[in-house]
DNA sequence: TTAAGTAGTTGAAACGTTTAACCTAAAACA
DNA sequence: TGTTTTAGGTTAAACGTTTCAACTACTTAA
């Protein structure tokens, strides 16, 4: 069975494929509402699909969005078991089809396959997230398509951006448990890269100890990468080494369960005996035990606010000045964070 | 900056776009050394990447493979924040890249975008996971391109098939409470479905519980759909209703997480009072407190597996005889479950 | 010596669309 | 009446590859 084609189309509707292609793109006063008609009927009966390979090379459209995620440095896995980056590509999958585009994904890897695949197949335009080699901004300012930044603090209006107020948040998270009573807090954090998402939050954590008047004690921050391994090194150490301290800002969930872990084996009890706030509320913070009290980010909404992005562009429904949107945050209280206040 | 073609380098290089063709392929015995070289050379200064709708067309590849998963009913959302699938996505991903494929990757809706998709796109061949609408499979097999179903128990010998024995797993859960002392034990279950993954679970629990002459109670088993949410009200009915029961198998340890959350919420201790076993092994079972028990599935080793099939397929590197293969299952004791023996 | 390979090279015809340019007939206008 | 406009329709040239068939220039075999 050969695949169906347009011509097949155009001979049974008894036109020209060009009035065909017409009607399929929907171009407006170019074939008769009779005519129109019969190739409809004639697309429907023929079970036509048209091959968009040869659309594309003619109109360098594609209907196709990359997607690039960073990948684990041991192996080279795209980060896709973090609940953080697959909830957003759930939620920039799920827009993307809506819109009629589908989504291509790719982890950054050292062979550049990313890069080939932004050009080598026409993307529309990509998405990309969590990524921070210069070079590779760089790169990506040669193909001429509406890039989406996901939680890059990289200066440069080339790009669109979506971000939450990362400063903000650490704040928050720092301030949330201060106003609890808590004195000495200690921070986990990833590497802190600057103007990364990590340094922000660190940075707020710093503002709003200051804010407090409380005393800034750089032991009591524990820099590793972001996992729940780290997390559990960081409980552990906190528990046995620093005695006086009663909270945590952990600054990624999965961090904070680690953390938790480590406090749990060292004998003490989340939050009687130590309080622990998170960053981000993936899905399994509400499912940890105790639930996780955290930072909140709509992380659905920045896939579909990526998506949102790309498609006006693409539509010419919006000037092409990048331009950075935030989105909010807030606490969310569950049970991981204790009161010390009578 | 017109993209560079073919043609450019042929020019540069003083040779034919054939000869070019050929050694990008890297067809054998076409083109001498010399020309080869200097071939390779004008790719390089030129920068040029081939464009692969221009390929596709012609020769009917794309270097893609289709990932289709399902979606939750309410909003149109992939699974992708569910853990095992995003998993499964990523180790895809990172073996389709290996072998130089790209993913592409949909939910299933009604507007069969998913189907477009596999013929629009001449997607090379396809991976499909826990789809059960026998349509879909009809549709499927109308496009020729080798497809893997994962999970799946539909017994059709046009697909290839990825499986772990569920019935042995459901088996080797219940046997190991079983084993541990526990007489009364509950299942609490996603929608059994005939031939699906959760009724072979569930058969193998029967089968466990027939094999050491324990009564099987049907209002034991509590059927609800894959869910936290769900296995929270399991655990907490258990909890209420049943106080004789000891010991709980969850089919999938989203569940077991929220079976375990309402027995607390209930009051009671788990492993103390009541143990609980899941299935899966997701990466979050670990980090759970208390660490979920659990028969591990290997994950990431399904997503590998699918790509080789596939790759080995396309490559006709093997007869192209649809086959099942089975992935092995083991239980990963944690701290979910108490042994009731002195 | 001729015939038959063989290795290297190329021209040109596909592949299935989109779309600019052109054509026609009927309608509108002066 | 002749001229212009308009709506509807078609032709054919791209788009950037792959690959078949044809050709050349050597070897090698008989």
């Amino acid at each position: 069975m050969g695949k169906v084609t347009i011509r097949d189309v155009a001979e049974k509707a008894n036109v020209s494929i060009a009035s065909v292609s017409y009607v399929i793109n929907g171009v407006e006063g170019k074939v008769s509402e009779e005519k129109s008609k019969r190739i409809r009927e004639a697309i429907k009966e023929l079970n036509y699909i048209p091959n968009l390979s040869a659309a594309s090379l003619v109109n360098r459209k594609s209907k196709l969005i990359g997607v690039i995620i960073p990948q684990t440095e041991d192996y080279h896995q795209a980060v896709l078991d973090n609940p953080f980056y697959s909830q957003i590509v759930g939620g920039i999958e799920a827009r993307a089809r809506e819109c009629g585009y589908h989504i291509i994904l790719s982890g950054v890897d050292k062979g550049k396959m990313y890069f080939n695949m932004t050009t080598q197949r026409n993307l529309d335009g990509a998405i990309i997230m969590g990524v921070y080699r210069e070079e590779f901004y760089e790169d990506l300012k040669k193909v001429k398509i509406p890039i989406v930044l996901i939680d890059s603090y990289i200066n440069d209006t080339y790009f669109y951006r979506i971000n939450v107020d990362d400063e903000e948040g650490g704040y928050l998270a720092t301030k949330y448990l201060i106003e609890k009573g808590h004195k000495n807090i200690a921070l986990v954090t990833g590497t802190i890269r600057e103007d990364g998402v990590v340094e922000k939050r660190f940075l707020g954590y710093k503002r709003a100890l200051r804010e407090a008047s409380l005393f800034y004690n750089p032991s009591y921050v524990i820099e590793e990468s972001v996992s729940y391994e780290c997390g559990l090194k960081a409980g552990r150490e906190i528990a046995w080494k620093h005695p006086e301290v009663t909270g945590v800002f952990a600054s990624a969930d999965i961090i904070a369960f680690g953390v938790i872990q480590g406090i749990v084996d060292s004998g003490k009890i989340v939050p009687d005996d130590i309080s622990v706030i998170g960053f981000d509320d993936i899905s399994f913070s509400r499912m940890f035990i105790p639930p996780l009290t955290t930072i909140k980010q709509e992380i659905l909404e920045k896939g579909y606010k990526a998506v949102d992005i790309l498609v006006d562009i693409l539509n010419g429904e919006v000037d092409d000045t990048p331009e950075k949107t935030a989105l909010p945050l807030k606490v969310v209280e569950r049970k991981t964070v204790k009161s010390l206040i009578d």
